[in-house]
This record gives structure tokens, sequence and C-alpha cells, in this order.
DNA sequence: CACAAAATGTCTCACGTAAGACAATTTTGG
DNA sequence: CCAAAATTGTCTTACGTGAGACATTTTGTG
């Protein structure tokens, strides 16, 4: 393996000088930094990242623990933006995706251990209470939250997501919506209930009862009551006029539902949704009206905070954007 | 930060006898190895991967380069095969996130040099013709291949799925199909054809003309042209009797039409379909039957060529299997 | 040419781990 | 209790990089 000794003997010079020139020793003379770097360059050298981590006792690598996240599209996103977080401030991103039931926890905790991690990022699929057993290496926690804010959090603000929806879906003349929400145990639903009341209460329309829950947890995740709620209230006397969604993979069979019942998605009813889940949410026919979670930005939240560190540890919330499409 | 001189004195023993107990050499005694053992432990010691890097002159990292594979929720399962592969080999995996545009992947390549990576991990989104630059790194390419076979090369066998997919249709008794093609830009697109021609010609049946290019690539993307063939086709004298789609995203689109038609899927049409996106698949109603590729294995197989090294680069094709679901 | 300033060189130590050489101590077996 | 064996300790070197101390050489300026 190449070394500054190669280096140096190549450039018929010093290993001090090639080792002034990499540091950016401004005592160097011009000439001499302009051969010794064309050196470099020539034959691809990289300083030893190990060598330098043994000799500096800095390891500026962030570890991403990813909970199951790496196996669902939309929080992809959160990696994303942690990892282009982390190269814009010059650090490493080591990845982890852990799964439930192996004790891939551990192991991820032992390497960033070993590696001397300065931060670790936990992520996870979906907004959800969390509790990690965390060592020496300081933590944020991102897309979930333990009893107790022990560590700097960042979630999306599910709460402001459903209220700006809601009063998107009022201002265009909706008046009669119907929330067909997640499963009660999930953290987001109960958020974005009250989203969703508020923004009726400013309005002056009472939402309470207009709140179902449309999906319970089961053995493959979810599975959606949609066909046992949704064909009934729409024969009530008093049908809705706009179905919002708990997420756009319920908004597939919602439009299935509702298409059956002859209904023209856009027109006869509406359908809004959470997620935005792409290419999904504009393939379907019509294109679907869908919110956007904050997941890249999230993401790069959250690195900043692994990096800069030490901020007293609090929740913060991230808003989200609304995809308009023909389905409103 | 804890070093072996640290356990030593907490031990009351000294550095070498960790340093024995650490790489397990069989001289110590049964009782202070024990000792020693319960104080590592107690305090969560990990002995420092860089200083051991410097040392032994070995890594133990792979680096793996996703072109914009963390985009998409399929070819997740790449990374995820070739993490659970390097865990179980004990090796660790570095993930780079890459882009087009950005200078990502010279970022990405500079800095597994940096850590002295021992074999880099070219992945693609989707099944494609790449060009890698490669340094004195050896190189595993991962759905992807080069013009000439350089490096090992793991990919889906499209011929043999579209093969597998096409005669599972004919034996159920279709005799009609209509290949939506994926544009012929696509690699994967002329393979497909080819093993779906190729069962057809087995049976008997030329399914030659059976096959359109339904999507082209467009700034997005892609767009489909489904709802320029589709309809005209269904209402032709000879109709098709399964739909046999690119993938299952255009299949959404298939079923909005088809059923705009009036026309029951599984029943008056099938439709058949590659990819297996989960949970769409499973949700679409009725659910799709779709051919999975084998992108978990793939990723297990390319970390493994990746960790062994040395073989003489070839292509790696590997089968994948049909999810049956009630569209067929 | 003289002299200062600039540039480059040599040497040394440090980081944490691994391992060889070999001395010192403890344990075991007779 | 003694000798041999087992165990533990001390000391040293090495890995690649970074940097301080300081000597030597080259360059620039009058």
């Amino acid at each position: 393996m190449t070394t500054q000794r190669h280096i140096a003997k190549l450039a018929k010079t010093s290993l001090k000088t090639v080792s002034r020139v990499i540091n950016k020793d401004p005592l160097v003379n011009e000439k001499t930094r302009k051969r010794v770097e064309k050196i470099i360059a020539d034959v691809g050298y990289q300083p030893s990242q190990a060598a330098r981590m043994v000799r500096s006792q800095t390891s500026n690598i962030v570890g991403f623990v990813a909970d199951r996240v790496a196996t669902t599209p939309s929080s992809i996103d959160l990696i994303r933006g942690a990892q282009d977080e982390a190269w814009d401030r010059g650090k490493h991103m080591m990845l982890f995706n852990i799964e439930e039931g192996k004790d891939s926890a551990t192991l991820a905790a032992q390497q960033l251990s070993a590696f001397r991690a300065e931060a670790i990022i936990h992520a996870a699929v979906f907004h959800q209470k969390v509790s990690v057993a965390a060592g020496d290496i300081p933590y944020v926690l991102l897309n979930c939250f333990e009893e107790e804010t022990r560590f700097p959090t960042v979630v999306p603000d599910d709460a402001r997501l459903a209220y700006d929806l809601t009063e998107r879906v009022l201002s265009a003349g909706y008046c009669r919506p119907l929330f067909l929400n997640l499963a009660s145990n999930i953290v987001a639903s109960g958020l974005r209930a009250r989203g969703f009341v508020e923004a009726g209460e400013v309005r002056g329309i009472d939402l309470f009862d207009r709140v179902v829950e449309a999906a319970v947890p089961d053995a493959e995740g979810i599975s959606y009551l949609t066909d046992q709620i949704l064909p009934a209230a729409m024969k009530s006397d008093n049908p809705p006029d706009v179905i919002v969604c708990g997420q756009d993979l319920m908004a597939i069979g919602v439009y299935s539902i509702l298409q059956g019942l002859g209904l023209k998605i856009g027109q006869d009813v509406a359908v809004v949704s959470f997620d935005n889940l792409m290419p999904l949410a504009e393939l379907m026919v019509p294109g679907l009206t869908t919110v956007e979670l904050p997941y890249y930005d999230m993401g790069r939240a959250a690195m900043a905070l692994a990096i800069d560190g030490q901020e007293e540890p609090r929740i913060h919330r991230l808003h989200g954007r609304i995809a308009e499409r023909q389905s409103l």
C-alpha cells in the first residue's frame, strides 16, 4: 500500500515535506507543493484514515443505525439526507440496517464503538416510541423518540401536517371529510387526528366524529378495514365528500372501492392522503394529492445535530408539504 | 478513550496479558482470562478498529457504492443482502449512495481508498450497462455490467425470469398474452422479450408479434403508453387474455384501464408483471401475480464475491420466483 | 559576496494494537 | 523441596500519520 514514504521517494523529497504538503503547512514553497501534489494525484494516494484516526484520536465517523429503515421506500430519504449532510461537513457515515429478533442492534453498536464513532443516529421506519441502550456514544433519535427526552430527537410534525392538509381540503370547499386513520397504537395516528379536528374547529366544523380507525396491525404489518367502513359510509344519508387516508397504500384500496361504487375520484369525491409514496402517488389514476413527510430534511437535521453535538436534548418537529394532484 | 492499557490497570495485570486474552492466545490461564474478559465486558471495551487496521494492514472493509439504489424500494434488498453476508463473514460494509451529476462517485471512491477497502461493490438501481473508473481496489458489479467483463458481475437472469413467468401463464391455459414491455433501451427489456418468445416457441405459439414497447424514458424517469395501446388491443378482434406488464408500477395503470373497460381482472383477463413491489403488489385489488427479482440473494452473492476475491471475472445470473396472487 | 529569510531536511515521539524475544514468577508433579 | 512446566511480565519493534525541535541547505536582497 502506498504511504507518504513512497510519495516522498517519488518526489525526491523528505517525508516531512510530504507531510507538510498534505497538511497544508504554509511553509512549503509553491513549486515543491505543486510537484508533490501532482505525484499524489498521479498515484492516486489517499492518506490512511486508519492511521489518521489513531494519530488524531478522532474518527469523523457518525453511525446511522436504521431500524428496518432500509426496508421501506419513503424512509430511505432519511438516509439520503443524513449522508448528504455528513459529506457536506466532511464526515463519514457508517450505515447499519438492524432488524428485530436478530442481535443486530448490539452488533452495530459494538462495531460503531470499535470505530470510535462520534455519534449514533438511531432511525426508525415510522414515527414511534423506542428505547435505546445507549453507551458512551451520544445518540440522536430520528423518526422516533424515547419516553423521556434524553437525546436530541427529530420527528415529523404529524399534527401540523394533518392540520395543513385538512385546512387545504376545507378551504377548497369540502366540508364533510372522513378520516380513515391508522391504527390508534401508531403515534402518528393520534397526532394527525388532533390536527384534523383542530383544523375543523378553526372553521367552526366539528370533525371529532369524522375520524375512524381504519387499519389494524396484523401478522404482515397492517391490514386495512376500508372495505368494511367505506361502502357503508358512502351509502349513508350524509356521505363524505372527501376521504382522508392514513397513508397512500390505504388509498390504493380506497380508489378501488370508490371506483367500484361508480364514483369518479376528484369529481364525485376527493381523496387525499399521507406519505407521497413515489412513484405510486403519481401513477395512481387520478394522481393522489398527499402530504409529503420531510424525511430528507429530517435526515439532514439529525446528522447536523449528531455532528454539532452537545445541545440541550429536545424534540425537533419538521414540517412537510402537500403534493397536489388531481384527486382533490 | 479506553485502551488495553486501561484494561490492564483495572485487571491488575500487564498489557501483554490483556493483549493475549483479546487475541485468544492459548497460553493464558483460564482464571486470568475470565477475569480480564469480565472487565472488558463491564467497561464495554472494544479494541480500536483504526489501530488494528494500521497494525494489521487489513481493513476488513468492503465498500458498497449504490448508484441511486437507495432511492428505490426493491433494490434496497441488494443492500440488505450484501450487509447480511458481510456480517456473517466478519466484515464491515461502508455504504455510499451516489447520484448522477454530483461528483459523489469520485468522493466515494476516495473515501474507500482512504479506508483501504478490500473491495468495492458497485450497484445500480436497475439492470444496466455501466462503466466504472476502477483504481487498484478490486470491483464487483451488482445489477449492472460493463461492456467487457473485467470484474465479477451479478445480475438477475431476466430472460429466464420472463421464460418462467410466460411458461406459468401458458400452462394455466392462457394463449393470447400481450407483453407490454419496458423501453427497448432498458437491458431487461430485450432479455425478457427473448424469454417470453422462447417460452412460446416451446409450446408452438408464436409470440414474436405479441411484444409491444409500452414505456418510454422521459424527464421524470419513465412514462407509460398503456392508455394508448391497451384499450385498442382489448377492443380488437382477437383481444389478449393476459397482460404481461414490464413492471408492477405499470400494472397500476393497466388495472385502472381494464377496470374502466368493465373487465374483471383475474377472471375476464389476467395480469402478471415483474418486480413484486411490496406491499404494492399485495394491496392491489386483486393481488398482482408478479415475478420477484432475486435482489437479496444478488446482494449476498456480490458480497461473497467481493470478500473471496480473485475469481475469474464472469457473469453470475440469479433466478427469481413467481409470487402468485389473484390476478392470474 | 554577505547575510537574513525561506525552505527543506533529520530525528524523535505519540496514537492503540499486535507480536516476538526473553526474563521473572507462580504452579504443578514427583 | 526441587525441577520442570505453565503463566505472567518487561521490553522492543512495527504499522502510517502528524507534529515539534532543530539543523542544514537554498533562495532572495542589498
